[in-house]
DNA sequence: ACAAACTTTCATTTTTTTTTGAAACTTTAA
DNA sequence: TTAAAGTTTCAAAAAAAAATGAAAGTTTGT
């Protein structure tokens, strides 16, 4: 039985580690996704209590980073009848989570910068090579990047099992 | 005329400090995204010396950044004919950049967390309910990742026009 | 209205990541 | 073989990002 906790600790403290370093190679904080990750394995809401003390951060980490957990919508608060103190849920379902990952990324970071590249992209030409080339290059940009958001876009609409149903679609 | 040659240089400007930006939100870093704007932008091969120039970085900076690139396989050193120095250019056909950075983020990233994952979710659990969570999410997580890997596998297979076609199958 | 219980904020500190620059290295041509 | 022209490396410095913690703010029960 103690050898069987220590394994499951040890586990789950690899799987945060892991998801902790992802999250940083993908631009995201690393105490936000090891916030994530155990929320994600939790059976039960958690307090924020329990996860400085898990995690070993500060209130002040662990509360401006579960604000943005919330805000990207894939956390959620919880109160327990009787219980003063909050606790936090993640979203589970992983076809949900990807969806609304996508989403935020999408209005916080592809719209943005297709903005920009309409911009530079309209820029008057009659000059040069490199600005023939240049409009060329970002107005192909622009085109490509659209595409993929639409299709990003597309894709997730179905929301209930999007990745299998894309799966079928591409095999046929 | 000069009026011209200044929206030109501000059009650059832009696109290079956005491309830059865009990509530290990705966990790229800025440095290394923004001389792959430049180089993607640019008609003809461009020298270490003139990236240092238009970038205002160091020459070890513009090394390491440009080792890293070719790394990745997005840029590619090129020789003139009677020109000591090197030159460098970026790929500049879309389809092919995007395979090749979903490549090699999937060999970087996904795989490796692939492990992990297939690590953890495969520890023997005859215990709690927080076990027996743990290792349903994991296994969940698991499947799905190596899910969305295959199929951008797949997706990236067909190469030349990947995401037109793309776009054909989603919407039938 | 008060105070206990809890959460949020943000100036400061710490950590991490990126950049620099000078020394070591490589290549080429005479 | 030498030196000039160029490139790479890496220890140290700088910059950027994240974390801390104490003060301010909020909510709830009496």
């Amino acid at each position: 039985m103690y050898i069987c906790l220590m394994e499951f600790k040890e586990a789950k403290n690899k799987f945060v580690q892991t998801w902790g370093a992802l999250g940083s190679q993908w631009g995201i904080n690393k105490t936000m996704a090891q916030i994530h990750a155990l929320l994600m394995i939790s059976h039960e809401p958690v307090s924020m209590e329990d996860i400085m003390e898990e995690l070993q951060i500060s209130r002040g980490n662990a509360s401006m980073n579960l604000r943005a957990l919330m805000d990207w919508g894939i956390v959620y608060k919880e109160y327990k009848a009787g219980e003063r103190r909050e606790f936090f849920t993640a979203e589970k379902d992983l076809d949900e989570l990807a969806v609304k990952i996508s989403r935020e990324r999408s209005k916080r970071e592809i719209k943005p910068a297709l903005k920009v590249l309409k911009e530079v992209s309209t820029m008057k030409s009659d000059g040069t090579e490199a600005e023939r080339h240049f409009v060329d290059q970002t107005t192909k940009l622009y085109d490509f990047v659209l595409k993929a958001d639409n299709v990003l876009d597309k894709i997730t609409e179905y929301k209930d099992n999007w990745l299998a149903k894309l799966v079928i679609k591409i095999m046929k």
